[in-house]
DNA sequence: AGTAGACTTGCGCAGATATGCAAATATTAG
DNA sequence: CTAATATTTGCATATCTGCGCAAGTCTACT
């Protein structure tokens, strides 16, 4: 069975690229309080507690918890437990890459594609 | 008024940052649906009519339709009638540049907050 | 004109999500 | 040990979202 039929089979960047598109991380990023949280927690360019977090978005500090954990769950932030304040730092090197990663994964499995249209 | 405090206000990087983080493009992306759309419009490497489209994800198509719609808004696709069918197509150029401008963004900003700590 | 095909949109429903408040759980300070 | 502080979690509520179906548009074909 050769290549006669155009690959609806897992192509290797078809692969990569379903791998990048993990709804977690843009499940985590979709509310604007979260949004909010990432924008100040990268202003910041430390780690904030949950009471620190809480002044850049107008909700109470309980909902801003929650939003902390959410984005821990997804990786965007990491959680250090210091006393009894806890520390959330934005993971900005995973963060990063798996956007390029994404952007380039997009590109390659796009030009597999058109290539495969020639 | 020379920097004694530590910058609150507008930063260059910070209003770049938010520009990133608008939340349309994530909201956009936080669903599996839509998440299986854009791929399955990558890895063609071509426009694909609403039917096509339904194809990847087990759904109804109207509700692909209003799928391809929002991601139309938020310009992550394009949309190109031809007769009765409308084409949708991946907009790669700008969905990668914007996820490459984020991460470029939120390194910048860490970077600044950083050095403003030290 | 009339029919068939491709897509969009109105509607109602079911499930998810965000939020505030209050109570529970640490952990430090006195 | 008790009081105070920081955070998490249970609960109730209000809102949003995705879904299928059916009806409506728009275009092509005969």
């Amino acid at each position: 069975m050769t290549s006669r039929r155009r690959a609806e089979f897992p192509s290797p960047c078809r692969t990569a690229l379903d791998e990048s598109l993990e709804p977690e991380l843009f499940q985590a990023l979709c509310d604007p309080v979260r949004l909010s949280l990432v924008a100040h927690l990268a202003a910041s360019g430390r780690a904030l507690t949950v009471t620190e977090a809480s002044q850049c978005c107008g909700i109470h500090f309980s909902g801003v918890s929650r939003h902390l954990a959410l984005l821990k769950r997804a990786g965007v932030v990491r959680a250090e437990k210091h006393g009894r304040e806890v520390h959330y730092r934005l993971e900005v090197g995973a963060l990063t890459s798996t956007l390029r990663g994404l952007a380039d994964a997009l590109e390659a499995c796009w030009d597999e594609g058109q290539r495969a249209r020639a």
